[in-house]
Parts: C-alpha cells; sequence; structure tokens
DNA sequence: AATTATATTCTACAGTTGTAGAATTAATAT
DNA sequence: ATATTAATTCTACAACTGTAGAATATAATT
C-alpha cells in the first residue's frame, strides 16, 4: 500500500533527520505545524503500512524509515512513466528536458 | 482538486483518443474493464472537478479533455520535485539519470 | 410496436485520508 | 511532591475513492 500526500510529507521529513522523536519531527513542519496527535495518527498508519519503524525509549519512540528515498521513489516514477508515457522512459526524458527549464547539458 | 489513481488512469483513455463516447472510453480499457456505472461515475466527478467536459448528442455524451496532458503532467513532476528532491531540478534529473537505464546520449 | 443494447442518474457502501480532541501516562522542572 | 510538558492511544468524523447495482431513458434492431 502506498503513502497518502501528507504521510509522504512527513516520510520526508524522516528521510532527512534519518530517525527523529515526535519533537523533532514536529520541528521539521513549516508553520503552521500540525498538531501532535496529527503526526502521531500519520505516524501509526504509516508503521502499518510498513514504512516506518521505531526503537521505543521508555514511554517515546525514535522513529526511522524502513524504505530508502531512491528505493520509494524509483517505484514512484516508473509508475508515472508508465501511467504517462506508454512505459517509455525516453518519451519522458523528452518531455522532461522540454517542459523544465533544464537542458540537457545541465544534466 | 486533484485527479485519483482511477480518474488518471481514465483521463488517460480520454486523452489518447481525444475525444470519446462512453462505449470508445470502455474499449480503451484492458480487462478487466470496469462496469459502465463505474465510468460513468469517475466521469461524472472528473467533470465536477474541471478536468473534462463534453457535448450532449441527444442521450448521450461526447466527452472531451478540459485540461492538456503536458500542463497536467508539468504539476506532476514538479510536486515531485518540491518533494523530493527540495524543488531542485537538476537533482531531480541527476537521480533520474542514475536510477533509470537511460544514458544521457539517449537524450 | 416490442426487444435489446447503451448511457445516465441515483443510491450505496466500505476503505482511505486529513485532522484533531480527550484521556492517559511519563518525564521534567520547580 | 506538584505542576508542566510531551508522547501515545482512542475515538471521531467529514471528505474523497473505488466500485457498482437499480432504475430509467433513449436509440437501434428485429
Amino acid at each position: 500500500m502506498q503513502l497518502s500526500k501528507s504521510e509522504e510529507e512527513l516520510m520526508n521529513i524522516l528521510w532527512k533527520k534519518k530517525k527523529a522523536f515526535m519533537k523533532d519531527l514536529l520541528d521539521g513542519y513549516a508553520l503552521p505545524k500540525p498538531a501532535t496527535t496529527t503526526v502521531a495518527t500519520l505516524l501509526k498508519r504509516m508503521a502499518d503500512k510498513g514504512f516506518v519503524g521505531y526503537k521505543s525509549y521508555g514511554r517515546s519512540r525514535e522513529y526511522y524509515p524502513l524504505v530508502k528515498k531512491k528505493d520509494y521513489f524509483s517505484k514512484h516514477v516508473n509508475g508515472l512513466i508508465k501511467n504517462f508515457f506508454n512505459d517509455s522512459a525516453s518519451q519522458f526524458a523528452s518531455f522532461f528536458t522540454k517542459e523544465t527549464n533544464l537542458s540537457k547539458e545541465e544534466l
């Protein structure tokens, strides 16, 4: 099962920090920060989906990603390519270079 | 508001056909095809979201996209880049060339 | 005209998502 | 010890999704 938008957002914070307590995750959010309980709910769902794990320290937990950003992202892009470009990566690439302000040289 | 996964799938069929009646859209699906009512529901939701329009011919309709695939997709990729690569397109590009089996020459 | 194939609208329902209050518990500061 | 801060669990609820049956209406066919 996939992560939802807001779960992805949180995942990103976690990827940046590598591992983090609730507090650290909240720090990672821009204002206005979500309620602690909101983040807790997301974390629980993400753990259920197998995307995050944690080590308990007494009453609180240190969370960490169970999937690498690279892997998660690859699947993502592949889905995108499959969906929009008949599964042709080069078709996607040509679209991409055309559409972004990024020239081939910059690669 | 964004399209959901299955709405995107249908949108893709519509983009390919440029314009289509219900029948044509169903044809566009691989087996097992969804129920007609399912597609009808999706179309209604997509119309509500402003992604498809239609011309009525008597009792049935010819549907057509209200957004260009290019535009829709750009927003998509930009969101992706923003979310995963600190808004850096080149970071994304380097990742992309590394991760796909696509060399720079192929661009 | 009667039958059949199609499309549309309405209704439905379970699962997912975004968001967070209430209650509880543990850690920390005074 | 007591009050405060922080984290977790439970509960909740509305919106969005995936999926489609029932009812209905129209068009095409026999």
